[in-house]
This record gives C-alpha cells, structure tokens and sequence, in this order.
RNA sequence: GGAGAGGUACCCGAGUGGCCAAAGGGAGCAGACUGUAAAUCUGCCGGCGUCAGCCUACGGAGGUUCGAAUCCUCCCCUCUCCA
C-alpha cells in the first residue's frame, strides 16, 4: 500500500495533526529504517472502567496496529497521582498508590478488546517519574513558561473565574509531556481535550534532543446526556464491560441529534450516508438507533450477541412482552415468607437504592409484579404467582422502565 | 504579613434567631404521551419508619439561647487587592 493512502486511512476522523502532513513524513521514514512507528497513547488509570468515548481513539491504534506499527500504552500512574486538570473546572482528587496499580490493571484488561495485544506496549510513567530528584524536576520546569501554561483553556477560565488552581497541577502537562520523552514517542494521539498537553511533549522533546512528535488529536464522544463528554464520574457513559442488553439498552435511550453525533464519531465511515438517508426519510430514526446500537455491540462483543440483544429490546419495548428467557432470575430459598414487606426488598435487591427510594417508587406507580401495579407496601401471595406445578412462587418485579428482576421463591 | 469577600443538599444558588429537611433553577428518578427519541405536562428528589413520628444535615470544634444555617469564640479552606 502506498504512503499517501496509508495516511488517508489514518486520518479519517482526526481532528487535527500537527505539524500539518508530520504523518506522511513519519510513515515514509519508517518504511525507509524498516522500523515500526511508536505510538503513544497516554492513559489515567483514576476510573478504571473504559467507556465508548475512549474507543475512538483506541480504534484509531489499533488502525496504527493494523499497518504494523506498535502502540505505547502508557499508564500515568505517577500522573494519577497527582490529577490531570484537563477539562475540569475543579482540581482532581489524587488517588493512592495501590488504587492507581488496581485500576491500571482492570484499564489494560479492557484495552485489549480493542488493540492488538502482541503489537503494544504498556509502560508506567513512575518508571522513570518516580527516579527523578527534585534537582531534575526543577530542570524539567525550567523548559516551560507560566505564561505557555496559561494558555490553556482550562486554565485560563479558571483563572478567570477566581478558582483554584494547585501549583502541582501545572505539573501534569509537564510530566506527560516529559513521557514522550522517555518513551521516544514518534506519534502520540490523544481526545480533542489533550491538544495542549500533546503539543507540551512536543516542546519538551525538541528541548531534550529527541524528535518531536506528531500530534493527533480525536474527536470527543458527548456521554448519554448528550451535553458534557462521556465520563464515568459524570455517569452518562457506555461502559464496554457492560452486558449486551444494557449497552444496547443504554444506545436506544439517547436523543435523536446525539445519534448523528455518535454516527459521526463511532461509524465514520457511512455516517455520511446514514445522514443523508435519515434526512431524505429513508431511514426511520428507531431503525438507525437500533443499527448503531446493534454495531456497537457486535464490536465489543460479538454479532451473535448483539442480534439477541436486539431481539431481546423489541420484545421487551417495541411488543412490551415480558419473555421469560431474558429477566435476570435470583433464587430465594424458604420458607416462604406469609408477606413481602417491598420496601426493604427492593433496596435489598438493588431495584432501588434505599428503602425511602422504594417507596416513593411505588406511591409513584412504577412498580409492577407480574405485570400488575402495585400500590401497598406490602405484598401477600396471589394464586396466580405459583409456579408450575410446583409449591414454589415466581414473582417478576419492574421497577420503572429499565429495571426488571425475577424472583423465584422455595417453598420449604 | 495586611485589608476585604466567601464556604448552604449532586451542581448553581436563596436564606441573617423559630413558619427550614432548608426558596428557585439545573441534573436525576418516576408517571402520562412516544420510537426506552425530542418537546410537553405531573409528581418525587437525606435516611429510617405498618405514616404517628424519629434520626442525620447548612466547612470543623465549642459556646449563647426554650430554640441556631442564621449570634459569639477558636480552627480549617478558597478567592481578590496590597506587601
């Protein structure tokens, strides 16, 4: 494949590469030492659980991967420490040592649904953070200026605003810079957000006499709310460990308008015709919904996995049928119990997050066993709750929309 | 070091002795309507409680008072200006 297709390919959905045409350059020198580009991507291990949002750029490494170049996936555990400003309007708590090693170890588990393990590298930013004395730390910062730092958006803002900014904080663009350093990163991606920490490690590489870097900057995914990023903190996210019921589930539940973004975002190469379609009214936007939902799925589970997941949601909401195949079913040994006092039942099972919940959940309608509303506190036994045949009773419980359990209770 | 402003529930923000589990908005949850969409309307939105009530809460610790988010003392934290 020649260079200037190669580059195409890469740059479909990028935001910006900086310097303008660095990539080309970089594909045609690797070709010519007939070595592998290094390419870094930076990751702060403080919530564990990857999300659709980190998938755009991961999938762009993994396209790196696919030409056979290698990933550098570095976790900022020493960065974590400290808490990366970027994008916040508060500073970031730091979290502990063994925190940060438990997270890292769950975020590389996750990576690798989407990257080519034999082709990438994890490394730890502590390696050599942790080594430097205070005498290099102090030479590092020399490198930069308050006033560059202070460009930064976040920054700025906050400035602006008379909030808080810890001095360990102008640190951090600092130190991930200072890992392409180490690491002699050839190309280093990151979200639209890390523009500024990007071009850093630029700098700080010319400043310690290694090549600088290209930049490549990927769009950001808004979360399920459709207004702030994805987030796990801000729990508008699509976590990629999640079941394929609940990811699909969670993909139908979002706006028209945030569709197309994510279209755009995850699907980029037949966004374009998918707008188009939905524009000329060929397609039906539920229809498009359910693909999108249904693709996500297939890619970080399986296609089977994802049809059944779409079976699963048309049956349950578009027929409003309760199959029985497809409730998550919980035991519960005797002996039976005269009554149930919900409430506390609920709340023990997770369908509400406290007894109080529960209850307003119910005064408010939104609980039904076996399809029937209830409106009492307290349930006693209806004829039609027992099982086949048997003694033992089978309770089917949803609370609102989304949350649906069934119950099977052991006579004796 | 000096002067001033300020810290209220998930967020913003009102409240200057009882009527305050704390206005209003946002977020969230639930109901109606739908396509688990948007918009709209309605209700809820600290915990416990067979609903009478109890407990915990307004940066922290004490104090005054029959009674404190509100007054006093000390402490912690943030911002602005001066040095």
């Amino acid at each position: 494949m020649n260079p200037s297709k190669i580059v195409e390919d890469l740059l479909r959905g990028v935001v910006d590469v900086l310097p303008e045409g660095g990539l080309l350059d970089r594909i045609e020198s690797a070709a010519q030492e007939d070595r592998p580009l290094r390419v870094k991507l930076g990751a702060d291990p403080s919530a564990p659980d990857l999300h659709l949002g980190h998938t755009v750029v991961l999938r762009k490494l993994r396209q790196f991967q696919d030409f056979g170049h290698v990933v550098i996936f570095l976790i900022g555990d020493f960065t974590a420490r400290i808490g990366d400003p970027s994008g916040r309007s508060e500073t970031r708590r730091p979290l502990d040592a063994e925190t940060v090693a438990e997270n890292a170890r769950t975020y590389t588990e996750q990576v690798f649904k989407v990257l080519d393990r034999t082709r990438t590298e994890v490394r730890f930013n502590s390696e050599w953070m942790s080594a430097m004395s205070a005498d290099d730390v102090v030479r590092l910062c020399a490198h930069y200026t308050v006033a560059r730092i202070l460009e930064r958006d976040d920054f700025s803002k906050r400035m602006k605003d008379g909030r808080p900014i810890g001095i360990h904080e102008f640190l951090y663009p600092l130190v991930q810079g200072y890992d392409s350093v180490a690491l002699k990163a050839d190309i280093e991606l990151g979200g639209t957000d890390q523009r500024f920490n990007l071009l850093v490690g630029r700098e700080l590489q010319k400043a310690f006499g290694v090549a600088p870097q290209v930049v490549m900057t990927l769009p950001l995914l808004e979360g399920t709310d459709g207004v702030q990023k994805m987030s796990k903190s801000l729990n508008n996210y699509v976590g990629l460990t999640e079941a394929p019921d609940e990811m699909f589930g969670k993909i139908m539940s979002i706006s028209d308008m945030l569709m197309s973004r994510w279209y755009s975002v995850l699907e980029p190469e037949i966004a374009a015709e998918v707008a188009a379609d939905l524009q000329a009214g060929r397609r039906h936007p539920r229809e498009t919904k359910a693909l999108l939902a249904e693709r996500q799925v297939a890619r970080f589970w399986n296609p089977t996995a994802a049809a059944e997941a779409r079976r699963r949601f048309d049956e349950r909401f578009a027929k409003r049928s309760l199959a029985d195949d497809l409730i998550p079913e919980e035991a519960r040994p005797g002996p039976l119990p005269a009554e149930i006092a919900l409430p506390g039942f609920l709340a023990d099972a997770g369908l509400a997050k406290s007894n109080s919940e529960a209850r307003r959940l119910i005064s408010q309608g939104a609980v039904r066993i076996n399809g029937v509303r209830v409106s009492s506190e307290r349930y006693s036994w209806k004829s039609s709750d027992r099982a086949e045949g048997g003694a033992d009773r089978v309770l089917v419980v949803e609370v609102g929309k989304r949350r649906v359990r069934k119950f099977r209770f052991l006579d004796g």
